[in-house]
DNA sequence: TGTACATCAGTGAACGCGCGTTCACTGATGTAC
DNA sequence: TGTACATCAGTGAACGCGCGTTCACTGATGTAC
């Protein structure tokens, strides 16, 4: 299907996005520059225009991989039949593997750079997913169930109830909680195992 | 006790420090620029190394002055009586009420950088408080307590029982879950008010 | 009060740097007859 | 199979830009006698 050119172009788009990660990984995303990129791959600069029609561009794709990674993750994980604790668990995981990433999606938001649709499509498939995972609970009515009641037009009329929204909601903000005080070394000098605060707060979830 | 020169120099620092936040605000930290606040000025970009050694002593002490602001909001609170859910609101109201100086301490950290010791002893400060906002409510003991019990150096000999520390941690993570998200947008398109998750994920602290 | 001197805020020129991006080009690869 | 042509990846020079930072300086302010 692919012709040599074609499969030697996606190689080395590839390439530059590996470089750009590493780089990422190292410099943070402000730092990440076409020019060193192509220094790295012993190209010129200019050469990375066939590949991507501006910085931003590329950036704007390593979202998207990074968004596109996670929702993956999340679907296999619930496909494969994981519970909400395994849910957490391997959004935890995926964030571990690679920091960097994590924050390009849920980190300090880039001001002046505008999020293109597909990754508030994308967000909304993790949403959806982790709306499933938490139908099958009980009910509770709490004040904020019954908020949600009336404003959950962008749960896209799923048949969920409310409640089950609102610890959609819960896990995704206490995950995030912990994960983001974890990975940005808030729990530095503390002697605790940051997983086991993780998972206490997954049981507190389930239990309340 | 100022003589004038000292006068004047307490305030073109100030000044300086203003437009600092202004340029964070609209820019992001990374795009801090000494010459542009110069310009900005209308002075000469060398004339602000009479007032900071480098761009990065200038970036510490906004550091410094964010974690102190955030230190004095809380524990004036306290000392006016708040209780938890008083504390709380406290801090989301000084995070909206500047969520650039937010990010600029719990945000995406910076690679490279090192953050000096007055901020992590400021960080202590503050979870002392929360620590002792809820030394008064019931132990419970659950696993973590329990971990808690022999990984908890960290809180200074704190005469609080391990499930009070427990409690301090989960309203600091559940409480920057919600904020993180919210001030970084991810709640742009679902109809309901961050405020009562906010609320509600309080009250889900209090009652586990 | 006046004069001599010290302090020091701010200037302007200059340094080297790396950035994103454009442009005209070379030369290798692929295609059509 | 060989030749003519088209495609297109990559180069090198150049653009304008803003950055942090240094340096020797000017000129106003403050101090000591």
């Amino acid at each position: 299907m692919a012709t040599p050119r074609e499969r030697y172009r996606a190689q080395v788009h590839g390439e530059i996005k590996r470089h750009a990660w590493e780089q990422l990984a190292t410099s943070g995303m402000s730092a990440l520059s076409l020019n060193a990129i192509a220094k790295r791959m012993g190209m010129s600069g200019p050469a990375l225009y066939r590949y991507f029609a501006s910085r931003d561009e590329l950036l704007t794709e390593l979202i998207g991989d990074g968004y596109r990674s996670l929702a993956d993750a999340v679907k296999a994980a619930f496909d494969a039949g994981a519970d909400v604790a395994g849910l957490a668990h391997t959004i935890r995981a995926w964030a571990l593997d690679d920091p960097h990433r994590y924050f390009l999606i849920y980190g300090t938001p880039v001001p002046g750079y505008r999020a293109p649709d597909e990754t508030t499509t994308i967000s909304g498939e993790i949403m959806t997913v982790l709306i499933e995972a938490h139908a099958a609970l009980p009910p509770r009515r709490t004040p904020f169930d019954t908020h949600l009641e009336t404003h959950s037009q962008w749960a896209g009329g799923s048949p969920a109830p409310a409640s089950a929204l609102h610890r959609a909601l819960s896990f995704w903000t206490r995950l995030h909680g912990v994960l983001s005080l974890e990975l940005a070394g808030h729990f530095a000098g503390m002697q605790f195992d940051p997983a086991q605060l993780f998972d206490q707060e997954l049981d507190d979830l389930s239990g309340a």
